[in-house]
DNA sequence: TCGCTGATGTACT
DNA sequence: GTACATCAGCGAA
């Protein structure tokens, strides 16, 4: 049985359940003190039909075997030398995934930049960035479900974005299959959005509805 | 076992 | 624009 808070990551797309997320603020109690930031960029995976997903043509090993749990675990990967973080989505087997590249520092800005060694959008405005800024340094968290979890999204702590931008996904390969879906979603104007120009930032109301 | 490849980020030119 | 840090998985051998 399913509580209501894994119920938000599953019954119906994952596209929908991606632009649902957009907004809604993720929570890292670590050991040296709480960082949190609202979600402003994330991708949709869509398992094993999706050229570009871990999963593609039911790809299973021990390195994305998290993405085949409940919905609502976290997926935490290593990419190269940098750790990425996805919210499994969709049933069990199910292997759907949202990964998160852009949040908008809320709480603990002080400890990111301790984490980070930089000021600035670049605190957070990349998958691996915004992991290093929480101070998540390990797939510890790999597996475990988001509920009740030091790492979690508060799905009732959130702000409305005026206006969300779909466009194809970053750093997958175009000439694949589903290179070219439009499945990356993003607050527009939002200072946080990785590869957002200066000029279309909103740095008075990042993009949120008031 | 070897060599290649990334859902990346930084530091350069 | 280009180089590179650095590591698990995978296919070839």
């Amino acid at each position: 049985m399913l509580s209501a808070y894994q119920q938000f990551f599953t019954g119906r797309p994952t596209t929908a359940i991606a632009r649902d997320l957009l907004g809604k603020l993720v929570r890292y109690q670590g050991p040296d003190g709480e960082a949190a930031g609202y979600i402003v960029e994330c991708e949709a995976y869509l398992g094993e039909n999706d050229s570009a997903s871990h999963a593609y043509n039911g790809r299973r090993t021990n390195y994305s075997e998290s993405l085949y749990g409940q919905p609502g675990n976290i997926y935490l990967y290593q990419i190269r030398a940098h750790y990425c973080f996805d919210i499994v989505v969709q049933a069990v087997n199910e292997p759907q995934g949202i990964l998160l590249r852009g949040i908008e520092p809320a709480i603990g800005q002080a400890l990111m930049h301790e984490h980070r060694g930089v000021t600035g959008v670049s605190l957070t405005n990349g998958p691996a960035k915004l992991v290093q800024a929480l101070g998540i340094h390990s797939r510890e968290l790999d597996g475990q479900p988001l509920e009740g979890n030091q790492l979690t999204v508060a799905l009732d702590q959130f702000k409305i974005p005026r206006e969300i931008i779909a466009t194809p996904r970053v750093g997958v390969n175009l000439s694949g299959k589903d290179g070219k879906k439009p499945w990356r979603f993003y607050v527009a104007n939002n200072p946080y959005v990785s590869g957002m120009r200066k000029r279309e930032m909103d740095l008075e109301t990042h993009g949120w509805r008031d």
